[in-house]
DNA sequence: CCATTGTGCCTCGCAAATTGAGGCCAGTCA
DNA sequence: TGACTGGCCTCAATTTGCGAGGCACAATGG
């Protein structure tokens, strides 16, 4: 009778590595800027996955630095600012050879812990 | 041995946090020691997935630590010994939570990524 | 008018997990 | 004898996420 909560969240070390799979997957709706992508994962996973910032900007700069994505600033009517961030051919190349990784994980570790009830 | 290659090894990153999840799975199929068990994965994954001794023996400690496993020692007829390893009560448990987070966690990727191809 | 909240970028130190390397010991086989 | 396999383990370095914090500016509301 434990108050399972939805926000209940997913084992930290499972996130890991698969955090520039998902940036890429979303950047490849078009582009987004930080606080955006957060918003965006918060209300999809209903609540139940906070990207947090201090993992997600870090996580975006590499992928910069790797140039799989590009960042450009951009500067809404009431004259803040915005980053962008937007996929790159090499980003989505390396986003399909990601996908395929992902998947045969996923097959790994169903083939132990077998099929989902 | 046979000829198989290193086929592209699933970044390890992702294997992050799984490491648990497929050693109790392993486990409640019987006791194994630790080597058979890294045979065991290297076999099922077709030479893809080489659990490393510096992961296997640290996380072996911990689900022990944790009540979560037992060993024992077993002497074999030439009288080496070996250390098997055997899934408790608790264990169980704590699989099937892990199971369920596993489950989730593979829906929330799935959501952004896409399903399979 | 000022204080709080929300937006929006970022960095730092800590904790946890894997890797790759290495150590140690005992059988087996040539 | 020496090389190889089986078998247990540890350690430093690396990588990653987390939590907490800093900075800045807009909009809101009492």
């Amino acid at each position: 009778m434990e108050t399972t909560k939805p926000e209940d969240p997913v084992d930290r070390e499972l996130l890991k590595g698969s955090t520039p799979l998902l940036l890429l997957s979303l950047l490849c709706e078009g582009p987004m800027y930080g606080y955006q992508i957060i918003e965006t994962v918060r209300q999809r996973t209903g609540g139940t996955y906070t990207l947090k910032e201090g993992a997600l900007y870090p996580a975006l700069h590499k992928l910069e630095a790797t140039e799989f994505i590009t960042s450009y600033w951009e500067t809404q009517e009431n004259g803040r600012e915005r980053r962008y961030y937007a996929i790159q051919p090499a980003g989505q190349a390396f986003l399909a050879a990601k996908k395929k990784e992902w998947n045969q994980f996923v097959d790994m570790v169903q083939a132990f812990v077998g099929p989902r009830a």
